[in-house]
DNA sequence: AAACCTCGCAACCGCGACTCT
DNA sequence: GAGAGTCGCGGTTGCGAGGTT
């Protein structure tokens, strides 16, 4: 995002009466700054449900869903604008690889963000590059692309910022936002070896947990043992699911527990999900692959940018152990 | 300066699922 | 059980702002 917010507001007053639909007499088209009151004020004494006839009672010549999507998209107290920063990229990028157009359950993982949000992110952002690389956004190709190269990218710019933050420079800028409000995995270690857990990423987890003894190392970045995953619980829930006879019911954590208070703990959660889940030969296969200077890699623009990436992306499909 | 292009995002639409009567 | 009403999700569109030619 470039940091300009608009209200989505009509100003011409003069245009309202080309959105109204004549035969429902419904209003379509931007909100304006009475109807906006006039929903919140609703909203905040009689609560919110029932749309439609909220959207009577409120006065509104609106259907119920464009309030019901008004408000949820804008209007909400807890609703964040502005930049998606880094942390959040990154957790959008692994839900998406592993849930896909579920926009609504990856919004669950990013508090205050919508699915519109993330969904228009997605489009804007990521397709884009997709398209940038000339390869289909559902692609292998493209996704290996976005696990190995982009990821492992913003983690380092992650780092970098955070360490940076730490040392008291000025580069602290994108990771300090939104700290407290991420979420980060948990593994339920008193799982028994019946049951697979599913933390909130969607990750299934041996009764060894995700984490190996074994620590790997990849451009710049070390993940320790059991950090991450174990030493964190995130918000929402945690199910356990069926595998062989027993069936336990969803085990339900309240959204607005535990939320990341140390950065570190949600990116080795998401880089021990991404050494182990998957591709567990990830690392090893990255050494020396990618660059470590610390460029605006997800801001790829210049044709030298395309080159370099495209390279990469070659190298990754020549390397043939994955 | 004006026309055109690109980008970001709010809002709408269609549809399936759910709830109520 | 059937039909109507409502809700929520994912896909798509339209528009304003800013950049480029």
């Amino acid at each position: 995002m470039d940091g300009k917010i608009r209200l989505g507001i009509n100003k011409n007053m003069g245009d309202l009466q080309n959105n109204v639909d004549d035969e429902m007499d419904l209003r379509r088209g931007p909100w304006t700054v009475e109807e906006d009151f006039k929903l919140s004020n609703y909203i905040s004494t009689l609560g919110e449900g029932r749309w439609n006839s909220l959207a009577r009672c409120a006065g509104l010549k609106r259907t119920g869903k464009s309030c019901r999507l008004r408000w949820l998209n804008y209007l909400r107290p807890d609703v964040r604008r502005g930049n998606i920063t880094l942390e959040e990229q990154l957790l959008i990028l692994e839900l998406h690889s592993r849930w896909g157009n579920r926009w609504s359950k990856i919004a669950q993982y990013l508090p205050g963000r919508t699915d519109n949000e993330i969904k228009n992110y997605w489009r804007t952002r990521v397709q884009k590059h997709a398209k940038q690389l000339r390869c289909d956004v559902n692609s292998q190709q493209f996704k290996d692309t976005m696990r190995y190269l982009w990821m492992p990218r913003l983690v380092e710019r992650i780092q970098a910022a955070s360490a940076s933050s730490t040392t008291g420079s000025a580069a602290k800028s994108c990771v300090a936002t939104t700290t407290d409000q991420l979420v980060i995995t948990s593994y339920d270690e008193g799982a028994n070896n019946n049951t697979t857990n599913i933390d909130h990423l969607g990750l299934t987890s041996n009764p060894n947990g995700y984490v190996s003894n074994v620590s790997r190392e990849t451009s710049s970045l070390k993940v320790s043992p059991g950090s991450g995953l174990t030493d964190y619980h995130m918000g929402s829930e945690v199910e356990k699911v069926e595998t062989s006879q027993n069936l336990v019911g969803p085990q339900i954590m309240s959204p607005s527990q535990n939320y990341l208070d140390d950065k570190s703990g949600l990116l080795n959660g998401v880089l021990a999900v991404m050494q182990e889940e998957s591709y567990p030969n990830l690392f090893e296969n990255m050494n020396g692959m990618i660059p470590s200077y610390s460029d605006s890699f997800w801001n790829i623009g210049s044709d030298e940018d395309f080159w370099l990436l495209q390279q990469q992306q070659q190298q990754l499909l020549n390397h043939g152990s994955f």
